[in-house]
DNA sequence: TTGTAAGCGTTATCAC
DNA sequence: GTGATAACGCTTACAA
């Protein structure tokens, strides 16, 4: 209702009884000014309760101090802690985030970093569902916008703060196999918007041919099946080799034990669990979970600090994998004694009910 | 490197052969223009590649279409999960979000209160140490600047899109006496700077009161504690009489546990156990946590709606508190029967190491 | 139908 | 030391 009108400097200028240009100097400290000027200015400018407008800075300076940030949801606590990282690294640095969220989504991710390239950002860090095919993207690049890639493993000429997947996923495989496992799964949600669950699953797999285990099986959760374990419950009955679950990330691996318990299974006896991630809370849960820890925090500062060099020119490079770890739990076991070695035929339903379904060849 | 110069309408309209006020109404499609030449304006603007500079639009109309949003932290899902919920109210309605997050302290509170006024931004939407205290919000909504709440309870000339703290952890408190638990406890984290534990605090309390209960023993954590399970079971082992908490947040709730778990108590037999928030992790524990849910995602959306109407003029009124509901759980039960009743003097030593504990006074 | 020009808030240049 | 003034990218009178 009663917006008052901005303060803007020139108003600062007329109460100090000075020109802009003065007025400018003295609230930068970017030029000279006598004592009385200065203070005439300073005291006008309290009196105004001015502030600068970064719009008109920006426009006229060519950079707006604000960079872009896309990550596929905030709801995701992996990619909130990054977002968390990004602004720490950032802090003191006097860029602000602005932040977008694309739910997955391919398509809003390309509005969302052609908005972000309206606003002027003066450099962008991205997780989205295809980078290497994003027209927006490259076309951003192509205008010299630096970018700075998160979670992603290298794609051709980016830089990108990411965790070594494929290798991760190896590890799963082997301590699985060191364990007596020879049937396993993998889970995943959005198996095929997420380069990183294909190169988990692909790391995985790996492994486990190199060990000469058969190919594990790979389920791919609908959004639907993720939050109801009655649901899992039911496409787990058919699962009656497998010995041994990798979920692509906690939040599955979670979810997947309370579907074994609804079916009786238990968790580590009957089914093996392990995790993607690391998140706090997989640590404090009565059967801690066995996971991959990951640093999403420290992606997220460095995927920050990759671009402010990039912004002050530096030549960027790309730096290794950040480290992840396997985290020891209680979801992890032998399996039973009567289950190992019985390779006979796979227990493989032609189809179940509203899961996307489907066993890779080796 | 090769940072391209920015292609303007004043490309497009050399391109084109015309007035920059030509080019801006036909790809604005905001005023008449012949066939031919909007025809010639389009095809250059497709060749340049020329899309519009928000910040010169803003610049001149008065309105940046951005709105801030200020959160004490992203890695808390529950303030994470309304940021996406303001994403999703806001997508659709032209603007954008500028993110900042405080790390719960007041200070970088006014600090980014500041920086978003300086953005330019139309309005905020804010969850911060002490709203009613902020002197950069205070002199934002001074100016004119609408400014939506989120999470706290209302407050003076504020809106804000909120849960009824007080009732709902008076609803925590009629669960415990009529389970026939008597001594209590709450178990806060930054219990100083967050309004939403206090009145949590004060409701439960009222109602312990309103049973004649004895008043509930109030613990604050550091942040240290929270994530060391084992400095937490330090702390509990003076509380002998106490049977049942209630932990301001869901992660508090699942630490605890953990902590219980570590001095040989057991959930729910030894301890009930309420959380508050209604994080969906709580639901597929083994032990499934007994909480209030809360709708942070509603929040974020209401917080969001009851901003844009400000900005498009309406009157706002401060709509009812958002619902929230128990959730039953297995870490709630009766307390074990020789524990009960047994009043004999406050189980509470001197001081505990490393945690400010104190007995509020009844 | 079209183009010129003023103005949004700032800073940088350049005379004074 | 100081103050006009041009420029940044855009929209919108207003004039042609």
């Amino acid at each position: 209702m009663d917006a008052r009108q901005k303060i803007t400097i020139k108003d600062v200028a007329r109460r100090a009884g000075c020109g802009i240009a003065t007025a400018s100097r003295v609230l930068n400290r970017s030029g000279p000014a006598s004592a009385e000027v200065r203070a005439r200015v300073e005291s006008a400018a309290d009196a105004l309760g001015f502030s600068f407008s970064a719009m008109g800075r920006a426009l006229q300076g060519g950079r707006s101090m604000t960079i872009g940030c896309l990550v596929p949801s905030l709801a995701n606590p992996v990619f909130a802690e990054a977002v968390q990282g990004v602004q720490e690294a950032l802090s003191g640095s006097g860029y602000q985030l602005l932040i977008a969220s694309s739910n997955y989504d391919g398509e809003a991710d390309n509005d969302a970093i052609a908005t972000l390239v309206a606003k002027e950002v003066d450099g962008v860090i991205v997780t989205m569902v295809a980078p290497e095919k994003s027209a927006a993207l490259s076309d951003a690049r192509g205008r010299g916008l630096p970018v700075s890639l998160m979670f992603h493993d290298p794609i051709d000429g980016f830089v990108t703060a990411h965790v070594d997947n494929f290798t991760a996923a190896r590890e799963v495989a082997r301590r699985f196999a060191d364990l007596g496992h020879r049937h396993t799964a993998f889970l995943s949600l959005r198996f095929s918007s997420s380069d990183r669950s294909r190169n988990r699953y692909a790391g995985f797999r790996a492994e486990c041919a190199a060990r000469g285990l058969p190919d594990p099986v790979l389920i791919e959760l609908g959004e639907l099946e993720a939050d109801r374990p009655e649901l899992l419950a039911d496409s787990f009955a058919s699962l009656k080799d497998v010995t041994a679950l990798f979920a692509s990330n906690d939040f599955l691996a979670i979810a997947v034990q309370k579907a074994a318990r609804l079916m009786g299974k238990s968790v580590p006896q009957d089914l093996s669990v392990v995790g993607f991630d690391g998140i706090e809370i997989g640590r404090l849960l009565e059967l801690p979970l066995a996971t991959i820890e990951t640093a999403p925090h420290a992606m997220g500062r460095q995927a920050a600090q990759t671009l402010l060099e990039m912004l002050q020119g530096k030549a960027c490079v790309q730096r290794p994998p950040l480290p992840f770890d396997f985290r020891a739990g209680a979801t992890l076991a032998r399996p039973r004694a009567e289950s190992r070695d019985d390779d006979q035929g796979t227990a493989w339903p032609p189809s179940v009910p509203s899961l996307k379904i489907a066993q890779k060849q080796g």
